[in-house]
RNA sequence: GGUGCCGUGCCCAAGUGGCCCAAGGGGACGGUCUGCAAAACCGUUAUUCGGCGGUUCGAAUCCGCCCGGCACCUCCA
């Protein structure tokens, strides 16, 4: 194999380092997921091809992966600690809403949201993840380990739930930089809790019998706290020290540093060797939000037209390092990027058919290229040098397309299928159904087919003027006409 | 108030001490092709990296100050 490392920036020690597994040539890495509220929008999935990219070039290194991925399907509070003052909660909020009103209770609304944040996912071409588990399929394993953490006195019930107490756990504020006597005289609109021995202390356990989800534990009815989920079940699928955790930038704090003060208080052991952030996604240079209307669904985006494989592209285009402004513009160039790989693929496909005689005249630039793409990759995923890289290859592909001899065709498809396997932006991987039914363009292709015969008759008899207002008339309806050595083609001028 | 991050060409975006008079994409411009176009392919497009000082043989890269922008501080990927 190849003597390359995975090197990533890791949020806790501030420095990027070589990803160093417990079980040399095992990657054991848990990818804080979704919660099915609502449906994903495209930062969200920023920070999901932040894993996906890891565990990609982890296999390009030859590395066996573990890759965990959950599913938050319980609702969590709104506000910490109002959970005795009316107890709303994200799921309650979204089934009160006008999208809510379709579902019967907060479980389909779940449910619904979470099928269609699995068909976004393939969309986009992500890996499945070996594990997702769902929180509400761990409720046993989460009140065990509550049980565990008041058993070490590491956390306290009060009337109101079950508390851990950051006091217990003196590096409480290691992973975001915050001490806790900082964290004390930080905290904004706290609501304070009589109840809690320290206003820092996060909930284990809710004490709720009129939430929408609610479980049976020693504590009475209620459900689970937030950061709970996600030490449990890391734990239970990956062991008690990870290699990798990732998620969103906003989850440093707190979610992470809960997490790995359960886990660590729990274990006694370090909870994850490496933790990687994605910074946020802007959309037009603003932060996404409903109200500013930029809030961008991948539906949204596949119903105006867009590729998915473009929508990815957009998204994987600046490093994770850096917030990364995704606009209408950066979209379209995206999609002319996919289009050359989409070239590319049939040119080699068409070589390989022809079967011309040659020597193979790409092979060894190609190799090049991809090594330089794979380089960028364990370079802290440098996406933007990797995609730069990888497109140069189209460019020698499709530089000879016509003329490409087998053995190039073979060093061809051998190119695509390593980039395809490293980025997942050459093909689709699963074929889904269309979804862009609603709002597309209603195209007559008998009559566009006519109209074409009639711009060839009238190129034939020289009646250049008539042939161009014909080209013209079908450019104004958004179809584009291209006269190839194939004949005239037609296609849809995006609407993007 | 606390904790982090960012400012590179017309736009997006890499590069964090010499290989950078700064990658790649878009745009623009020129060429090939074409009846003309479109598409495609080829080429050109930053002596300069928010500003001012400093460190250094050498800085977009390190340090200081200033200006501008962003995120988190118990809802958030």
């Amino acid at each position: 194999m190849s003597e390359r490392t995975l090197r990533l920036y890791d949020t806790m020690t501030r420095q990027v380092k070589p990803l160093e597994l417990v079980e040399p040539g095992h990657l054991r890495f848990y990818s804080c997921g979704p919660t099915v509220y609502s449906y994903a929008h495209i930062g969200n999935f920023r920070t999901f091809l932040t894993a996906d990219l890891i565990i990609r070039t982890a296999q390009a290194l030859g590395t066996r992966v573990t890759y965990v991925s959950n599913i938050t399907d319980v609702g969590h509070l709104t506000q910490d600690d109002v959970a005795d003052a009316g107890g709303e909660d994200k799921m309650a909020r979204a089934l009160q809403s006008k999208e809510g009103e379709q579902f019967n209770n907060v479980w389909e609304l779940a449910e619904y949201y979470e099928d269609a944040f699995l068909e976004d996912w393939a969309r986009l071409n992500l890996k499945e993840p070996q594990v997702r588990p769902r929180a509400t399929q761990h409720m046993r394993e989460q009140i065990v380990a509550a049980e565990q953490l008041i058993a070490q006195g590491n956390a306290y019930e009060t009337p109101t739930g079950v508390y851990f107490n950051v006091e217990s756990f003196p590096s409480y504020g290691k992973l975001s930089g915050n001490t806790q006597e900082n964290l004390k005289k930080a905290s904004r609109e706290v609501v304070l809790d009589d109840n809690k021995r320290d206003q820092s202390d996060f909930a284990l356990w809710k004490k709720d019998d009129k939430h929408l989800m609610q479980w049976y534990s020693p504590f009475g009815w209620g459900f689970p706290g937030w950061h709970l989920e996600c030490s449990v079940m890391a734990r239970m699928y990956l062991g008690e020290t990870l290699d990798l955790h990732a998620g969103g930038e906003d989850l440093i704090f707190p979610h992470h540093e809960c997490e790995i003060a359960q886990s660590e208080a729990l274990t006694g052991k370090p909870f994850s060797n490496h933790w990687i952030h994605t910074r946020f996604l802007q959309v037009n240079g603003e932060k996404m939000s409903k109200s500013l209307g930029n809030y961008y669904t991948v539906r949204f985006l596949l119903e105006k037209g867009a590729d998915p494989l473009a929508i990815r592209y957009a998204l994987i285009s600046g490093v994770y390092t850096k917030p990364l402004n995704f606009t209408d513009q950066s979209l379209s160039d995206a999609m002319g990027n996919i289009d050359r790989y989409r070239r590319s693929d049939a040119a080699v496909a068409a070589g390989l058919e022809a079967a011309r005689p040659g020597d193979d005249a790409i092979g060894t630039l190609l190799e090049e290229l991809y090594d330089q793409a794979l380089d960028a990759m364990c370079n802290d995923l440098n996406t933007s040098v990797a995609l730069a890289k990888a497109l140069e290859g189209t460019r020698v592909i499709l530089r000879e397309a016509e003329t490409l001899s087998l053995a190039s065709a073979e060093s061809g498809k051998v190119y695509l299928d390593r980039i395809n396997d490293l980025l997942g932006i050459v093909r689709p991987e699963r074929v889904l159904a269309d979804l862009q039914t609603e709002s597309a363009p209603k195209v007559d292709e008998a009559r566009i087919g006519a109209l074409i015969q009639e711009r060839i008759d009238a190129k034939k008899a020289k009646n250049f003027a008539l042939a161009d207002q014909i080209r013209k008339d079908l450019e104004a309806e958004g179809i584009e006409l291209r006269d190839t050595p194939e004949g005239t083609v037609w296609v849809l001028k995006s609407t993007l």
